[in-house]
DNA sequence: GCCGTTTTCGGCCCGACTGTTTTCAGTCG
């Protein structure tokens, strides 16, 4: 196994599109780069296997070009361009364009006059004055640059929120701006709308009957630290948190384009206004013009914009430019909260949850759910709240006494196993059969190389009491990245052995992401949306596992616990097991 | 460097803002 991953392959092409900007190649050729860097981050099948079997220029923005530097990374492990671009261009280079205001063009030309290359080069000509005296460069830029230095922006990545935190703010100004008098529609835009897993800031959109008024109204919202113009029926703000806010206001027959352009993605408008221009048609957030009458549409709601552009209306999450473009896309039903109908991850008292486990059961009864799994940290989970053999076998009777109880719901004795380093489970084989459902998680040794790691995980898959795996790439979103593991491979192993992976909803795991997730339902790999609930306000996680599998393109049928307890309680590989 | 109901060359989204400019290039979203 232990190929050479997708992710690699597109650091490398995106390594190649920034040294090939600073070398000042032709913009065109560097956004072929970051095109093909970013499908194939995105892809859903091995691209080093596709280039071996002569088919990788079917996927778009590869072609015979790139073709060939896959195949030598394949066969050298480096790009023969790459490694003479690291010699040419300076390390420092890169470093200077996460400034604001300063982008490849002015690096080049600040290293090409004055040989600036790097950040502590760059600080000692704009203090020294020789900055503003090369030319194109002036006063305010020498200003700027020293600013952001001293800010330390260049050090530090953006600083970017968790989806959960975003969406409490933006939709607390929503429905503070819903309420003003000129407001005719307001929405949350941008990637806070596409649902994805964090965003840099907030764009909200607004149509209104004085779009002025509405604009100088974001000020007087009690989440925003500072607000203020941005121009004419436009504003821009900060929440408390640090967490930048935006907000566009126009007439309410211009909304429908404002609410295309804001939501993006960028990827995605460029290949909407690419293929409305091969029918004499302009995109953009004002209208649409068309070439033919030279008259320009103006669109008051969004189906409207895709309708004129001859498309189905697509649902926010796909936009992404990943197919959804494509000729004969046919837009799929996704799955919803609604959809589901149990939760087969969640944590009680007895381990580190909040909540006892007749409050979750009482919760889960409460979302109209049929089946809730009760599945505390096992053996070695330390932290004071691990949970011996005996005391998993005393929560095996609560959870049959309790279930016996209850009407409309089943209540499953599981637990969420440690897999060990070795890829053993936490508990003995004969406490694992007694119980109704296993979730098998990595929650130590996370340092392990990635070929250690796949067998650990894949062991654990092949365990006949293992049912799913939980959070099974370990990341978290803005805090640390997953640990080093071969996804294909488990997802390879999910199928064969019909073991379930998980999509579990806490608002800083998400994970399975969506393009993995994507994967393993293509590979007929049964998905799970799960809460991973520590108590049962938190149940409701599962709509951020929903969102990751609704950018998934994941529809109900897809999703294992959509099914109905007779029909979900089948498809369990325990049962499967006996079964044949 | 990719790609094709303007196909194998000549295109490649659109608009706003900024600063250094007398008409625009670079950056950003």
């Amino acid at each position: 196994m232990a190929d050479l991953s997708n992710t690699a392959i597109a650091d490398a092409f995106d390594e190649l599109a920034d040294l090939y900007e600073l070398d000042g190649a032709v913009v065109h050729r560097v956004l072929a780069y970051r095109t093909a860097a970013k499908n194939v981050r995105s892809a859903t099948v091995s691209v080093a296997q596709l280039t071996r079997e002569g088919r990788v220029t079917s996927l778009p923005g590869i072609g015979r070009t790139l073709e060939e530097k896959i195949l030598a990374m394949i066969e050298t492990g480096t790009i023969p361009a790459l490694t003479k671009l690291r010699d040419r261009i300076p390390p420092g280079l890169a470093a200077m364009t996460r400034l604001p205001g300063v982008g490849p063009k002015r690096v080049r030309a600040l290293y090409d006059q004055l040989g600036i290359d790097s950040l502590e080069t760059l600080r000692a000509a704009a203090e020294s004055g020789r900055l503003s005296g090369a030319k194109g460069f002036g006063e305010k830029f020498s200003e700027s640059v020293l600013a952001a230095l001293d800010a330390g922006v260049a050090e530090r990545p953006a600083p970017r929120t968790v989806l959960d935190t975003a969406m409490e703010i933006g939709e607390r100004v929503v429905a503070a701006l819903r309420d003003h008098p000129a407001a005719v529609h307001v929405e949350i835009a941008g990637s806070a709308r596409r649902l994805a897993d964090s965003v840099k800031d907030l764009d909200i959109v607004a149509a209104a009957t004085e779009p002025a008024a509405l604009a100088g109204a974001l000020a007087g919202i009690d989440v925003l630290e500072t607000a203020g113009s941005a121009g004419e029926n436009a504003a821009r703000g900060r929440a408390h948190t640090g967490l930048g806010i935006d907000l566009r206001v126009v007439e309410p027959d211009q909304f429908g384009n404002l609410l295309q352009h804001f939501t993006g993605s960028a990827a995605h408008n460029v290949a909407l206004r690419e293929a409305a221009v091969r029918r004499g048609l302009h995109v953009s957030e004002y209208g649409i013009l068309d070439d033919a009458t030279g008259e320009t549409t103006r669109c008051a709601t969004e189906e409207e914009v895709y309708e004129r552009l001859g498309l189905a209306w697509i649902e926010p999450e796909l936009r992404e430019d990943r197919g959804e473009l494509a000729p004969g896309f046919v837009p799929p039903r996704l799955v919803t909260v609604e959809d589901l109908r149990g939760d087969l991850h969640c944590h009680t008292t007895l381990s580190d949850g909040r909540s006892t486990l007749e409050d979750m059961a009482r919760g889960a009864q409460e979302r109209g759910y049929e089946y809730l799994a009760i599945t505390d940290h096992s053996a070695t989970h330390g932290f004071g709240d691990h949970v011996t053999p005996d005391e998993l076998r005393r929560q095996i009777e609560r959870v049959r006494e309790l279930d016996a109880r209850l009407d409309g719901i089943t209540l499953l004795a599981g637990t969420e196993t440690n897999i060990l380093p070795d890829g053993r489970p936490d508990y003995d084989d004969e406490l694992l059969a007694e119980l109704d459902w296993v979730v098998a998680s990595v929650h130590t040794s996370f340092a392990m190389s990635e070929r250690d790691m796949t067998a650990r995980m894949v062991a654990a898959i092949e365990h006949p009491w293992i049912d799913a795996i939980g959070h099974p790439t370990g990341r978290k979103i803005s805090k640390r990245d997953a640990y080093k593991v071969d996804v294909d491979a488990l997802i390879e192993a999910a199928a064969r052995t019909g073991t379930m992976l998980e999509i579990n909803g806490a608002p800083d795991r998400r994970d399975l992401n969506d393009v993995h997730a994507r994967a393993a339902a293509e590979a007929g790999v049964m998905v799970l949306v799960d809460s991973d609930a520590h108590d049962a306000e938190r149940l409701k996680h599962v709509r951020w596992g929903v969102a990751t599998a609704r950018r998934a393109w994941l529809g109900p049928e897809q999703i294992a616990n959509t099914r109905p307890w007779a029909e979900f309680a089948g498809l369990r590989k325990r049962v499967k097991a006996a079964a044949a």
